[in-house]
RNA sequence: GGGCGCUUAGCUCAGGUGGUCAGAGCAGCUCGCUUACAACGAGCAGGUCGGGGGUUCGAGUCCCUCAGCGCCCACCA
């Protein structure tokens, strides 16, 4: 039976429930005792019968499970949740599950580091293999399986750790729809979605020049780019014209590239050059004609204005390299070291091919540095140096993970058609609801700025594998360009073990049968499918309809690029939408150096000892108080604030609660103390969003109930004027509160209801308590006020101190805070504008009192002789209404109002004895 | 080179549409064990709101400009 199945007139008698209130509330072990109910009960779970429009779906971040959280983590996924628990107490069935980014090189990287081991595909796979107790100082080399095998042992370890943390952090997630990115349904998702782009010919495979880390030996894209400023050097150089006319001299950077180069290009108005364009040229040492060419990114003011094209020394190589149609001499190969180049054969024609081969034997084999330095020496002897280098500081493009300089090799990778989306993209950015708004700018610039197809392939182990294979030619070499797709019934497959439909097993890598794709995708090939994993995207059709587009995604703004940036792309090209209706953008935390936290800098605060030190509440204020996108210094201080503010909701709420157990004592139920009040029983319990206080009951079953629209309320009356006052403020908080939390304001929402609670606490409850507690006329209306606005108040901060808000509120219920049903302005009676001033005016006399008795260095309960309050009409008539309460906070014998056209003044007179 | 954000008490930060907006907490100082709260409460002191100019009856709040800090994008021969 729920609340509304209910007779209406069984509901006054019906039996409040609650703990009733401990001696000593504290906020000790509030988190491990919570947290647990909530679990037992069940009090997140997604109700998967709600539809689309009743759901607020939320697509999680997924940690990377390659270490340990840090206090940004704790700082953003409070945010976050804050968000969850008001939209599930606006009654929606929130989607909150999480998930672990267990994939990709941070995990291989860290395995690598644990254990002492390398992967090495070649090696054999060991069943028994145990890593060593200690990492030994030579890499062991195992198998790939065994490696794989590393990295699932070493993420589910930290994925317990992990879910420990954000549990004791108080995230309201659905723990039951925790999933992995490396788990089957993941891989299922993952591979489902690059056949249907590969198959629609939106993902393609294709040698091109590649972004290329030399020590990871992976391809890198775009995104994963750093910029890092290293030293340098000018080499003027001089290439000689091929009709005999004077050398041309051009600056460069990396003249071990001499032999790649392919063309020279200066800018089409550049007069000095005009002449030149269509001409020929050699390469210095190697004799190779390369042509003049103009091309518009050819600055005239660079170096001598005009530059040397090689494949490839930079980005801008690769573009002129493809806007000019040049042919291709790479000699870097993906061991960072210089190739064989065969000059004087087809592609390599060169006008002295033995002085070409005999210098590039100096240089073959080297690494990059290495034939640097020795290509200068040949230069300078041949006298095709100009002067000396010219020592430099310059930015140069690294992988953000990486220690050397990015090269760029040619190879065979994978594709997203990105590049022909990015109008699409753009608009689709700007469809989407930006918090803060000004973000959006950084992903259109990041849209507008790319300069190439999305690569998602990655030449690492621990990943998910492309679902393909290649076929065999019968010289034994692999043909590329012809890939056997696996069928989707099939998925997961991995082409290194599992075999193509028509083959068997015995004709892997031999002529005439098949090969695998050696490769696995990049972790934001799959991180981009965080929706459709999580949301169960032709895994389960019937809740994907329920949860998707999702309404939020919430995320940090040095993601936006890769995280946000994919999700928009994969959305687009698999649904043709924007993948979720919102983006939540937190800020970092910076240490006092504002610097990143990071753990190279050795400045990080681990979240355990955070939370063990201040309690899960004062850490959530303090997380929760901030802007969105705003970047904040971690200060611990300023835990106290939350600290006290938990403490001061459970003392509060003990006084509140416990002032009501004399309430109407005659129709008290024995045995139950804390049974509601009377003549507002009926609609306090609506305030509360509780169903009917059957006792027993538990949370969830009770949850159907507390979901239920409230009905329109009765005018709350009759109330003393002082009353209705406090209930009209915090109507008008209520309202302030609500618009905030709407616009994803949620510091700005603490902070109202903070400081509505603390004139409640200061001014409120200090006037009213005599007459709550002692009884007769006014006593009732006290009350009734107190456990409406406890209620709301409870409710209203339920979202950011969750530990702190259950616990009171367990004192007087049986149903969670957090299923609750947030207030509505329209509870609290309508405010009028006397009614709202009324407890200012008369909070700001008790002020003077008590600063008189500072001053006169007497204790708060010292009497007072003779209180005279001096002011305008107005302000005088809302005085007089709370007199009599505020003579009995102040512990005044006599309040004298005085009409004057002043502003409001206040004469104590203190007794010169204590009474 | 283009763009964005920030610059408010010693510290960390609030200050939607310009007019009790000069605030909060921490730190500091002075008091107070008052029956919700001493791991607390009350009170005090603290800033010409980065500089300059402008719009306006009136500007932390709008415009211009300069400076510092941070970030994004591009370039990086």
């Amino acid at each position: 039976m729920t609340a509304t199945d209910q007779p209406k007139d069984l509901a006054p008698t019906a039996p409040r429930g609650g703990t009733g209130v401990p001696e000593r509330p504290a906020l000790e072990g509030l988190e491990e005792r919570w947290s647990a109910r909530w679990e037992a009960d069940g009090t997140y779970r997604f109700d998967r019968s709600r539809e689309r429009a009743d759901v607020f779906s939320i697509d999680t971040p997924p940690p990377t499970v390659s270490g340990s959280l840090h206090v940004g983590h704790v700082f953003s996924y409070t945010q976050t949740d804050v968000v969850a628990r008001y939209q599930r107490m606006r009654a929606k069935a929130v989607f909150y599950p999480i998930g672990w980014d267990d994939n990709g090189l941070p995990t291989e990287r860290r395995v690598q580091n644990y254990f002492g081991v390398r992967c090495d595909p070649s090696a054999p796979y060991d069943p028994a293999f145990e890593p060593p107790a200690e990492p030994p100082a030579e890499a062991l080399a195992i198998s790939r399986p065994n490696f794989v095998e590393l990295c699932r042992r070493l993420t589910e370890r930290d994925e317990v750790a992990f879910e420990s943390l954000f549990r004791r952090l108080g995230l309201s997630v659905d723990w039951s729809r925790t999933y992995t990115t490396v788990s089957a349904a993941a891989q299922r998702t993952s591979q489902r979605a690059f056949l249907r782009l590969a198959t629609r010919g939106k993902a393609y495979r294709r040698e091109a020049p590649t972004l290329w880390d030399v020590d990871f030996a992976s391809a890198i894209a775009q995104a994963e780019l750093e910029d890092r400023e290293i030293p340098g050097a000018y080499h003027r150089l001089r290439f000689a014209r091929a009709d005999g006319g004077p050398a041309i001299e051009i600056e460069t950077t990396r003249p071990e590239l001499v032999p790649a180069c392919v063309a020279l290009v200066a800018n089409p108005d550049d007069d000095r050059y005009r002449p030149l364009f269509g001409t020929t040229v050699l390469t210095p040492l190697f004799g190779v004609p390369v042509p003049v060419r103009a091309h518009p990114l050819a600055e005239p003011d660079k170096g001598s204005g005009i530059a040397m094209v090689c494949t490839f020394g930079d980005l801008t190589d690769v573009t002129w390299w493809r806007e000019l149609a040049l042919p291709a001499r790479t000699i870097v190969g993906r061991d960072g070291r210089l190739e064989r180049a065969p000059f004087g054969e087809t592609g390599w024609e060169t006008a002295d091919a033995s002085r070409a081969r005999a210098a590039y034997a100096e240089l073959e084999g080297r690494t990059v540095r290495a034939a640097r330095r020795r290509i200068v020496e040949l230069l300078s002897a041949s006298g095709d140096l100009v002067g000396e280098p010219r020592p430099i500081t310059h930015a140069v493009k690294f992988y953000e993970k990486g220690d050397r300089p990015l090269e760029i090799v040619s190879s065979q990778q994978w594709y997203v058609r990105t590049l022909e989306l990015r109008e699409r993209l753009v608009e689709r950015g700007a469809e989407l609801a930006w918090h803060p708004a000004f973000m959006q700018g950084r992903y259109e610039s990041w849209v507008d700025g790319l300069n190439g197809d999305w690569n998602i392939s990655r030449q690492r182990f621990f990943g998910i594998p492309f679902p393909v294979w290649y076929p065999v030619g019968d010289d034994g070499s692999i043909d590329g360009s012809r890939p056997i797709f696996a069928p989707e019934h099939r998925l997961p497959v991995d082409p290194s073990v599992d075999v193509p439909d028509g083959f068997a097993p015995d004709q892997r890598g031999l002529p005439g049968g098949f090969a695998g794709d050696p490769d696995v995708m990049d972790t934001w090939a799959t991180s981009s499918l965080s929706p459709q994993i999580a949301g169960g995207w032709e895994e389960d059709p019937d809740l994907f309809a329920r949860v998707f587009p999702m309404d939020l995604r919430p995320q940090g703004h040095d993601i936006i690029r890769t995280w946000l940036f994919t999700t928009v792309v994969r959305s687009e090209l698999e649904h043709g939408t924007l993948p979720w209706r919102n983006a939540a953008i937190s800020g970092w935390i910076l240490d006092p150096d504002r610097k990143k936290m990071s753990k190279s800098k050795g400045n990080v605060v681990v979240p355990n000892d955070l939370l063990e030190r201040n309690g899960t509440d004062a850490v959530r204020y303090w997380a929760s108080s901030a802007r969105l996108g705003v970047d904040t210094i971690f200060d611990e201080q300023q835990m106290k604030i939350g600290r006290r503010l938990a403490i001061k909701i459970l003392q509060a709420t003990k006084f509140t609660i416990s002032r009501l157990d004399g309430r109407d004592a005659a129709t008290n139920d024995a045995g139950r103390p804390h049974d509601a009040g009377r003549p507002h029983d009926a609609r306090l319990r609506r305030d509360s969003g509780e169903a009917s206080g059957t006792t027993g009951r538990s949370i969830a079953s009770s949850r159907a109930s507390a979901l239920e629209p409230l009905e329109p309320l009765e005018p709350l009356e009759p109330l003393e004027p002082l009353d209705a006052s406090m209930l009209a403020r915090l109507g008008a908080t209520v309202q302030e509160a609500t618009d905030a939390l709407d616009s994803y304001e949620h510091g700005r929402a603490l902070e109202r209801v903070e400081h509505f609670f603390w004139t409640f606490c200061d001014d409120y409850l200090e006037l009213v308590k005599g007459r709550a507690y002692r009884g007769g006329p006014g006593s009732d209306s006290a009350r009734t006020a107190l456990e409406v606005a406890t209620s709301t108040l409870l409710r209203l901060f339920a979202p950011f101190v969750p530990f702190a808000t259950e616990e009171a509120w367990s004192w007087w219920h049986d149903t969670s805070v957090h299923l609750a049903a947030w207030p509505e302005p329209g509870e609290l009676g309508v405010p009028d504008a006397a009614q709202l001033g009324l407890l200012g005016a008369v909070g700001q006399v008790l002020g003077e009192v008590r600063r008189a008795k500072t001053v006169a260095k007497r204790s708060m309960r010292w009497p007072v002789q003779r209180l005279t309050v001096h002011g305008p009409g107005p302000t005088i008539d809302l005085v007089a209404l709370g007199g009599d309460d505020l003579c009995e906070a102040a512990n005044a014998a006599t309040l004298d109002l005085v009409h004057v056209e002043d502003d409001l003044s206040v004469t104590v007179v203190l007794t010169d004895e204590s009474a």
